[in-house]
DNA sequence: GTCTATATTAGGATAGAC
DNA sequence: GTCTATCCTAATATAGAC
Protein backbone atom coordinates (compact mmCIF):
# COMPACT_ATOMS: atom_id res chain seq x y z
CA UNK A 1 0.00 0.00 0.00
CA UNK A 2 1.21 3.10 -1.14
CA UNK A 3 1.95 5.61 1.48
CA UNK A 4 0.21 8.47 0.27
CA UNK A 5 -2.82 5.94 1.09
CA UNK A 6 -1.91 4.98 3.94
CA UNK A 7 -1.70 8.48 5.25
CA UNK A 8 -5.29 8.81 4.26
CA UNK A 9 -6.48 5.22 5.42
CA UNK A 10 -5.08 6.21 9.07
CA UNK A 11 -6.62 9.86 9.10
CA UNK A 12 -10.03 8.77 8.68
CA UNK A 13 -9.28 5.79 11.46
CA UNK A 14 -7.97 8.49 13.83
CA UNK A 15 -10.43 11.18 12.95
CA UNK A 16 -13.48 8.73 13.25
CA UNK A 17 -11.79 7.79 16.74
CA UNK A 18 -11.10 10.74 18.20
CA UNK A 19 -12.78 14.02 16.03
CA UNK A 20 -11.42 15.39 13.45
CA UNK A 21 -10.01 18.32 16.23
CA UNK A 22 -8.34 16.49 18.44
CA UNK A 23 -6.00 14.73 15.68
CA UNK A 24 -2.72 16.81 14.55
CA UNK A 25 -0.29 16.13 11.65
CA UNK A 26 1.96 14.70 13.83
CA UNK A 27 -0.53 11.99 15.80
CA UNK A 28 -1.05 11.06 11.93
CA UNK A 29 2.53 10.62 11.08
CA UNK A 30 3.15 8.60 14.22
CA UNK A 31 -0.42 6.21 13.55
CA UNK A 32 1.22 5.65 9.85
CA UNK A 33 4.58 5.16 11.40
CA UNK A 34 6.36 8.07 9.18
CA UNK A 35 7.93 11.46 10.23
CA UNK A 36 6.05 14.16 9.80
CA UNK A 37 8.37 16.23 7.18
CA UNK A 38 7.05 12.95 5.29
CA UNK A 39 3.43 13.78 5.80
CA UNK A 40 3.91 17.16 4.55
CA UNK A 41 5.43 15.57 1.45
CA UNK A 42 2.37 13.84 0.76
CA UNK A 43 -0.28 16.23 2.06
CA UNK A 44 0.23 20.10 2.74
CA UNK A 45 -1.90 19.14 6.18
CA UNK A 46 -5.32 18.30 7.46
CA UNK A 47 -6.43 20.87 5.12
CA UNK A 48 -6.03 18.79 2.27
CA UNK A 49 -6.50 15.31 3.72
CA UNK A 50 -10.00 15.89 4.56
CA UNK A 51 -11.60 17.11 1.54
CA UNK A 52 -9.70 14.11 0.09
CA UNK A 53 -11.69 11.79 2.66
CA UNK A 54 -14.97 14.16 1.58
CA UNK A 55 -14.31 12.90 -1.91
CA UNK A 56 -14.48 9.41 -1.40
CA UNK A 57 -17.54 9.65 1.05
CA UNK A 58 -19.56 11.61 -1.99
CA UNK A 59 -18.34 8.91 -4.34
CA UNK A 60 -19.35 5.90 -2.26
CA UNK A 61 -22.69 7.93 -0.81
CA UNK A 62 -23.50 9.06 -5.04
CA UNK A 63 -23.26 4.66 -5.89
CA UNK A 64 -25.07 3.45 -2.66
CA UNK A 65 -27.74 5.99 -3.50
CA UNK A 66 -28.32 5.24 -6.77
CA UNK A 67 -31.02 2.43 -5.98
CA UNK A 68 -33.20 0.80 -8.30
CA UNK A 69 -36.31 2.49 -7.69
CA UNK A 70 -38.23 1.40 -10.58
CA UNK A 71 -38.75 -2.46 -9.51
CA UNK A 72 -41.31 -3.25 -6.35
CA UNK A 73 -39.14 -3.19 -3.37
CA UNK A 74 -39.31 -5.62 -0.92
CA UNK A 75 -39.59 -4.65 2.99
CA UNK A 76 -36.05 -6.89 3.35
CA UNK A 77 -34.60 -4.69 0.07
CA UNK A 78 -36.06 -1.22 1.98
CA UNK A 79 -34.25 -2.93 5.41
CA UNK A 80 -31.05 -3.68 2.84
CA UNK A 81 -30.49 -0.28 1.06
CA UNK A 82 -31.17 1.77 4.89
CA UNK A 83 -28.52 -0.16 6.35
CA UNK A 84 -26.36 0.19 3.64
CA UNK A 85 -26.44 3.96 3.94
CA UNK A 86 -26.02 4.04 7.73
CA UNK A 87 -22.82 1.80 7.30
CA UNK A 88 -21.81 4.70 4.81
CA UNK A 89 -22.22 7.54 7.19
CA UNK A 90 -20.69 5.46 10.23
CA UNK A 91 -17.56 4.75 8.06
CA UNK A 92 -17.22 8.42 7.60
CA UNK A 93 -18.72 9.33 10.69
CA UNK A 94 -16.01 11.96 11.87
CA UNK A 95 -17.30 14.57 9.39
CA UNK A 96 -20.81 13.94 10.80
CA UNK A 97 -19.84 14.76 14.02
CA UNK A 98 -18.31 17.93 13.27
CA UNK A 99 -20.88 19.14 10.59
CA UNK A 100 -20.96 22.77 11.46
CA UNK A 101 -17.50 23.31 11.56
CA UNK A 102 -16.38 21.58 8.92
CA UNK A 103 -18.49 23.03 6.56
CA UNK A 104 -17.88 26.33 7.63
CA UNK A 105 -14.17 25.41 7.04
CA UNK A 106 -14.91 24.23 3.62
CA UNK A 107 -17.19 25.85 1.90
CA UNK A 108 -17.14 24.42 -0.86
CA UNK A 109 -17.82 20.66 0.97
CA UNK A 110 -20.80 22.52 2.26
CA UNK A 111 -22.33 22.93 -1.05
CA UNK A 112 -21.57 19.03 -2.26
CA UNK A 113 -22.66 17.94 0.95
CA UNK A 114 -25.89 19.65 1.10
CA UNK A 115 -26.02 18.28 -2.46
CA UNK A 116 -25.71 14.67 -0.88
CA UNK A 117 -28.82 15.01 1.16
CA UNK A 118 -30.41 16.37 -1.08
CA UNK A 119 -29.97 12.60 -2.91
CA UNK A 120 -30.37 11.60 0.07
CA UNK A 121 -33.92 12.80 0.43
CA UNK A 122 -35.07 12.57 -3.44
CA UNK A 123 -33.93 8.97 -2.49
CA UNK A 124 -36.39 8.57 0.61
CA UNK A 125 -38.83 9.99 -1.29
CA UNK A 126 -38.54 7.22 -4.18
CA UNK A 127 -38.96 4.94 -1.84
CA UNK A 128 -41.52 6.35 -0.28
CA UNK A 129 -43.59 5.80 -3.80
CA UNK A 130 -42.47 2.85 -4.39
CA UNK A 131 -44.32 1.64 -1.32
CA UNK A 132 -47.22 3.91 -2.40
CA UNK A 133 -47.14 1.98 -5.67
CA UNK A 134 -47.47 -1.27 -4.47
CA UNK A 135 -50.26 -0.41 -2.04
CA UNK A 136 -48.48 -0.78 1.01
CA UNK A 137 -49.23 3.00 2.35
CA UNK A 138 -51.02 5.73 1.54
CA UNK A 139 -50.15 9.06 2.00
CA UNK A 140 -50.90 12.66 0.24
CA UNK A 141 -48.00 14.60 -1.08
CA UNK A 142 -47.38 17.18 2.07
CA UNK A 143 -47.29 14.02 4.29
CA UNK A 144 -45.03 12.21 1.86
CA UNK A 145 -42.25 15.73 1.49
CA UNK A 146 -42.66 15.47 5.43
CA UNK A 147 -41.94 11.87 6.23
CA UNK A 148 -38.86 11.94 3.93
CA UNK A 149 -37.83 15.30 5.84
CA UNK A 150 -38.46 13.33 8.68
CA UNK A 151 -36.71 10.57 8.33
CA UNK A 152 -33.86 12.06 6.12
CA UNK A 153 -33.25 13.93 9.50
CA UNK A 154 -33.02 10.57 11.37
CA UNK A 155 -30.64 9.04 8.45
CA UNK A 156 -28.09 11.91 8.99
CA UNK A 157 -28.22 12.04 13.14
CA UNK A 158 -29.28 8.65 14.16
CA UNK A 159 -25.53 7.44 15.19
CA UNK A 160 -24.51 10.83 16.57
CA UNK A 161 -27.59 10.64 18.68
CA UNK A 162 -26.84 7.04 19.97
CA UNK A 163 -23.32 7.87 20.92
CA UNK A 164 -24.70 10.94 23.17
CA UNK A 165 -27.33 9.06 24.46
CA UNK A 166 -25.00 5.78 24.77
CA UNK A 167 -21.24 6.37 25.63
CA UNK A 168 -20.40 3.08 23.72
CA UNK A 169 -20.08 3.14 19.96
CA UNK A 170 -21.10 -0.44 18.77
CA UNK A 171 -21.61 0.44 14.88
CA UNK A 172 -23.63 -2.96 14.13
CA UNK A 173 -25.99 -2.98 16.79
CA UNK A 174 -26.58 1.29 16.35
CA UNK A 175 -27.15 0.89 12.72
CA UNK A 176 -29.74 -1.69 13.59
CA UNK A 177 -31.53 -0.09 15.55
CA UNK A 178 -31.75 3.11 13.37
CA UNK A 179 -32.87 0.93 10.15
CA UNK A 180 -35.49 0.34 12.41
CA UNK A 181 -36.72 3.39 14.29
CA UNK A 182 -37.07 4.43 10.41
CA UNK A 183 -39.00 1.37 9.00
CA UNK A 184 -41.80 1.99 12.08
CA UNK A 185 -42.27 5.50 10.65
CA UNK A 186 -44.32 4.33 7.55
CA UNK A 187 -46.62 2.22 10.04
CA UNK A 188 -49.03 4.58 10.66
CA UNK A 189 -49.58 4.94 7.02
CA UNK A 190 -50.18 1.49 6.23
CA UNK A 191 -54.00 0.87 7.08
CA UNK A 192 -54.99 -2.48 8.00
CA UNK A 193 -51.32 -3.85 7.18
CA UNK A 194 -49.67 -1.76 9.90
CA UNK A 195 -49.46 -4.73 12.41
CA UNK A 196 -48.39 -7.18 9.57
CA UNK A 197 -45.74 -4.54 8.48
CA UNK A 198 -44.64 -3.69 12.47
CA UNK A 199 -44.61 -7.23 12.91
CA UNK A 200 -42.10 -7.93 10.02
CA UNK A 201 -39.95 -5.61 10.14
CA UNK A 202 -39.83 -6.53 14.48
CA UNK A 203 -38.94 -9.94 13.00
CA UNK A 204 -36.11 -8.51 10.82
CA UNK A 205 -34.99 -6.23 14.26
CA UNK A 206 -34.42 -9.68 16.66
CA UNK A 207 -33.02 -11.70 13.50
CA UNK A 208 -30.15 -9.15 12.96
CA UNK A 209 -29.59 -8.05 16.55
CA UNK A 210 -28.50 -11.99 17.79
CA UNK A 211 -26.20 -12.20 14.94
CA UNK B 1 -22.97 44.38 35.03
CA UNK B 2 -20.22 42.90 37.11
CA UNK B 3 -17.13 41.47 34.86
CA UNK B 4 -17.80 38.25 35.64
CA UNK B 5 -21.35 38.10 34.29
CA UNK B 6 -19.79 39.81 31.12
CA UNK B 7 -17.64 37.71 30.68
CA UNK B 8 -19.76 34.72 30.65
CA UNK B 9 -22.36 36.61 28.78
CA UNK B 10 -19.79 37.65 25.68
CA UNK B 11 -18.43 34.27 25.87
CA UNK B 12 -21.87 32.23 25.46
CA UNK B 13 -22.27 35.37 22.31
CA UNK B 14 -19.03 33.96 20.54
CA UNK B 15 -19.46 30.39 20.94
CA UNK B 16 -22.59 30.74 19.66
CA UNK B 17 -21.77 33.06 16.82
CA UNK B 18 -18.44 31.06 15.95
CA UNK B 19 -18.35 27.47 17.54
CA UNK B 20 -17.00 27.21 20.59
CA UNK B 21 -13.59 25.86 19.41
CA UNK B 22 -13.37 28.94 17.36
CA UNK B 23 -12.97 30.96 20.24
CA UNK B 24 -10.13 31.85 22.26
CA UNK B 25 -9.68 33.04 25.23
CA UNK B 26 -8.14 36.15 23.90
CA UNK B 27 -11.29 36.55 21.86
CA UNK B 28 -13.77 36.48 24.65
CA UNK B 29 -11.53 39.49 26.66
CA UNK B 30 -11.62 41.44 23.16
CA UNK B 31 -15.12 40.76 23.17
CA UNK B 32 -15.44 42.22 26.75
CA UNK B 33 -12.97 44.90 26.21
CA UNK B 34 -10.69 43.66 29.18
CA UNK B 35 -7.26 42.30 29.39
CA UNK B 36 -6.79 38.59 28.51
CA UNK B 37 -5.21 38.78 32.31
CA UNK B 38 -8.13 40.09 34.09
CA UNK B 39 -9.62 36.82 32.49
CA UNK B 40 -7.77 34.86 34.07
CA UNK B 41 -8.45 36.59 36.95
CA UNK B 42 -12.11 35.45 36.99
CA UNK B 43 -12.32 31.89 35.02
CA UNK B 44 -9.02 29.68 34.83
CA UNK B 45 -10.15 29.59 30.77
CA UNK B 46 -12.88 28.28 28.35
CA UNK B 47 -12.41 25.00 30.90
CA UNK B 48 -14.20 26.76 33.48
CA UNK B 49 -16.11 28.94 31.44
CA UNK B 50 -18.40 26.09 29.52
CA UNK B 51 -19.69 24.31 32.61
CA UNK B 52 -20.92 27.74 33.81
CA UNK B 53 -22.53 28.17 30.86
CA UNK B 54 -23.89 24.56 30.81
CA UNK B 55 -25.17 25.13 34.10
CA UNK B 56 -27.74 28.32 32.89
CA UNK B 57 -28.66 26.29 30.10
CA UNK B 58 -29.68 23.37 32.06
CA UNK B 59 -31.74 25.17 34.64
CA UNK B 60 -33.60 27.34 32.51
CA UNK B 61 -34.45 23.78 30.42
CA UNK B 62 -35.38 22.38 33.33
CA UNK B 63 -37.68 25.32 34.18
CA UNK B 64 -39.16 25.31 30.45
CA UNK B 65 -39.42 21.13 30.49
CA UNK B 66 -41.36 21.47 34.02
CA UNK B 67 -44.87 21.69 31.73
CA UNK B 68 -48.13 21.20 33.06
CA UNK B 69 -49.28 18.03 31.82
CA UNK B 70 -52.51 17.51 33.68
CA UNK B 71 -54.34 20.22 32.15
CA UNK B 72 -55.32 19.53 28.51
CA UNK B 73 -53.24 21.14 26.11
CA UNK B 74 -54.98 22.83 22.98
CA UNK B 75 -52.99 22.47 20.05
CA UNK B 76 -51.84 26.24 20.48
CA UNK B 77 -50.54 25.16 23.74
CA UNK B 78 -48.49 22.57 22.19
CA UNK B 79 -47.04 25.24 20.09
CA UNK B 80 -45.97 27.31 22.33
CA UNK B 81 -44.63 24.61 24.39
CA UNK B 82 -42.15 23.50 21.72
CA UNK B 83 -41.25 26.72 20.09
CA UNK B 84 -40.08 27.67 23.84
CA UNK B 85 -38.14 24.55 24.08
CA UNK B 86 -36.16 25.27 20.60
CA UNK B 87 -35.68 28.99 21.99
CA UNK B 88 -33.32 27.71 24.40
CA UNK B 89 -31.50 25.38 22.36
CA UNK B 90 -31.04 28.39 20.07
CA UNK B 91 -29.59 30.32 23.28
CA UNK B 92 -27.42 27.77 23.76
CA UNK B 93 -27.01 26.64 20.31
CA UNK B 94 -23.11 26.40 20.60
CA UNK B 95 -23.18 23.19 22.57
CA UNK B 96 -25.50 21.50 20.49
CA UNK B 97 -23.16 22.10 17.13
CA UNK B 98 -20.35 20.28 18.88
CA UNK B 99 -22.12 17.95 21.11
CA UNK B 100 -19.63 14.75 21.13
CA UNK B 101 -16.48 16.90 21.27
CA UNK B 102 -17.97 18.69 24.39
CA UNK B 103 -19.63 15.70 25.61
CA UNK B 104 -15.93 13.98 25.59
CA UNK B 105 -14.19 16.56 27.06
CA UNK B 106 -16.66 16.88 30.18
CA UNK B 107 -17.73 13.77 30.74
CA UNK B 108 -19.80 15.14 33.75
CA UNK B 109 -21.57 17.01 31.05
CA UNK B 110 -22.41 14.53 29.23
CA UNK B 111 -24.18 12.48 31.92
CA UNK B 112 -26.56 15.67 32.62
CA UNK B 113 -27.07 16.09 29.03
CA UNK B 114 -28.42 13.29 28.56
CA UNK B 115 -30.35 13.31 31.43
CA UNK B 116 -31.80 16.73 30.16
CA UNK B 117 -32.73 14.82 26.81
CA UNK B 118 -34.12 12.00 28.89
CA UNK B 119 -36.46 14.55 30.21
CA UNK B 120 -37.42 16.05 26.70
CA UNK B 121 -37.69 12.60 25.56
CA UNK B 122 -40.53 12.44 28.86
CA UNK B 123 -42.36 15.46 28.44
CA UNK B 124 -43.09 14.99 24.81
CA UNK B 125 -44.49 11.41 25.86
CA UNK B 126 -46.54 13.30 28.49
CA UNK B 127 -47.98 15.52 25.66
CA UNK B 128 -48.62 12.43 23.38
CA UNK B 129 -50.69 10.94 25.94
CA UNK B 130 -52.17 14.35 26.22
CA UNK B 131 -53.40 14.23 23.13
CA UNK B 132 -54.43 10.72 23.65
CA UNK B 133 -56.66 11.55 26.58
CA UNK B 134 -58.62 14.57 24.83
CA UNK B 135 -59.38 11.76 21.53
CA UNK B 136 -57.47 13.68 19.41
CA UNK B 137 -54.81 10.56 18.79
CA UNK B 138 -54.99 7.09 19.06
CA UNK B 139 -52.04 5.06 18.81
CA UNK B 140 -50.30 1.72 20.85
CA UNK B 141 -47.69 2.09 23.45
CA UNK B 142 -44.91 0.97 21.33
CA UNK B 143 -45.85 3.90 18.40
CA UNK B 144 -46.25 6.25 21.53
CA UNK B 145 -42.47 5.14 22.27
CA UNK B 146 -41.03 5.23 19.04
CA UNK B 147 -42.54 8.84 17.81
CA UNK B 148 -41.65 10.40 21.26
CA UNK B 149 -37.64 9.14 20.00
CA UNK B 150 -38.17 10.45 16.96
CA UNK B 151 -39.71 14.07 17.87
CA UNK B 152 -36.98 14.37 21.08
CA UNK B 153 -33.96 13.70 17.94
CA UNK B 154 -35.71 16.38 15.55
CA UNK B 155 -35.94 18.98 18.99
CA UNK B 156 -31.79 17.91 19.14
CA UNK B 157 -31.22 18.19 16.00
CA UNK B 158 -33.59 20.06 14.00
CA UNK B 159 -31.35 23.75 14.05
CA UNK B 160 -28.26 21.92 13.16
CA UNK B 161 -30.02 20.90 10.44
CA UNK B 162 -31.47 23.72 9.21
CA UNK B 163 -27.99 25.60 9.54
CA UNK B 164 -26.54 22.84 7.65
CA UNK B 165 -29.17 22.85 4.88
CA UNK B 166 -29.44 26.40 4.74
CA UNK B 167 -26.25 29.28 5.54
CA UNK B 168 -28.55 31.33 7.24
CA UNK B 169 -29.14 31.54 10.34
CA UNK B 170 -32.53 33.15 10.70
CA UNK B 171 -33.61 31.60 14.20
CA UNK B 172 -37.34 32.38 14.33
CA UNK B 173 -38.25 31.16 10.65
CA UNK B 174 -36.13 27.75 11.60
CA UNK B 175 -37.33 27.01 14.89
CA UNK B 176 -41.07 28.20 13.31
CA UNK B 177 -40.62 25.68 11.05
CA UNK B 178 -39.60 23.18 13.30
CA UNK B 179 -42.43 23.31 14.87
CA UNK B 180 -44.55 22.99 12.12
CA UNK B 181 -42.80 19.69 11.31
CA UNK B 182 -43.02 18.11 14.75
CA UNK B 183 -46.47 19.04 14.93
CA UNK B 184 -47.34 17.48 11.32
CA UNK B 185 -45.93 14.14 12.83
CA UNK B 186 -49.10 13.74 14.60
CA UNK B 187 -51.30 14.02 12.15
CA UNK B 188 -51.53 10.51 10.60
CA UNK B 189 -52.50 9.20 14.07
CA UNK B 190 -55.35 11.52 14.05
CA UNK B 191 -57.90 9.47 12.06
CA UNK B 192 -60.60 11.60 10.45
CA UNK B 193 -59.39 14.40 12.66
CA UNK B 194 -56.19 14.72 10.65
CA UNK B 195 -57.57 17.46 8.06
CA UNK B 196 -58.57 19.87 10.10
CA UNK B 197 -55.65 19.50 12.84
CA UNK B 198 -52.95 19.78 9.55
CA UNK B 199 -54.89 23.14 8.44
CA UNK B 200 -54.51 24.37 12.17
CA UNK B 201 -51.50 23.74 12.34
CA UNK B 202 -50.92 25.51 8.88
CA UNK B 203 -52.67 28.74 10.09
CA UNK B 204 -50.52 28.89 12.98
CA UNK B 205 -47.45 28.31 10.32
CA UNK B 206 -48.21 30.76 8.07
CA UNK B 207 -49.69 33.24 11.02
CA UNK B 208 -46.01 33.18 12.43
CA UNK B 209 -44.39 33.33 9.55
CA UNK B 210 -45.83 36.63 8.67
CA UNK B 211 -44.91 38.14 11.71
C1' DG C 1 -9.90 44.03 39.96
C1' DT C 2 -7.29 45.23 36.33
C1' DC C 3 -3.31 45.92 33.59
C1' DT C 4 1.27 44.82 30.96
C1' DA C 5 4.68 41.81 30.07
C1' DT C 6 6.26 37.46 29.48
C1' DA C 7 6.65 32.37 29.70
C1' DT C 8 5.13 27.95 27.87
C1' DT C 9 3.47 24.83 24.77
C1' DA C 10 1.38 22.51 20.92
C1' DG C 11 0.50 22.40 16.38
C1' DG C 12 1.44 23.63 11.69
C1' DA C 13 4.91 24.07 8.39
C1' DT C 14 9.53 24.22 5.78
C1' DA C 15 14.62 23.47 4.52
C1' DG C 16 18.05 20.60 3.40
C1' DA C 17 20.53 16.19 3.89
C1' DC C 18 20.17 11.38 2.55
C1' DG D 1 10.32 9.42 -0.73
C1' DT D 2 11.91 9.88 3.63
C1' DC D 3 14.25 11.77 7.54
C1' DT D 4 16.03 15.33 11.07
C1' DA D 5 16.21 19.73 12.52
C1' DT D 6 14.18 23.89 12.99
C1' DC D 7 11.03 27.78 12.57
C1' DC D 8 6.68 30.21 13.11
C1' DT D 9 2.43 31.11 15.05
C1' DA D 10 -1.57 31.09 17.89
C1' DA D 11 -3.34 29.95 22.22
C1' DT D 12 -2.92 29.10 27.07
C1' DA D 13 -1.36 30.62 31.27
C1' DT D 14 1.23 33.23 35.01
C1' DA D 15 3.88 36.99 37.52
C1' DG D 16 4.05 41.26 39.31
C1' DA D 17 2.99 46.25 39.10
C1' DC D 18 -0.86 49.50 39.78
Amino acid sequence: MKTRDRILKNSLLLFNQDGEANVSTVDIANEVDISPGNLYYHFRGKEVIIPELFASFEEEMRIVLEGPFEKPFTVEDNWVYLYVIFEEIFDFRFFYRNLNDLLGRFPDLARRFREIVARKNRAIVALTENLQRQGMVTLSDPQKESLALHITMVLTYWLNFATVMEADDDGPAVIHRGVYQILLQFAPYMGEREDDFVELISLFYQQTDAA
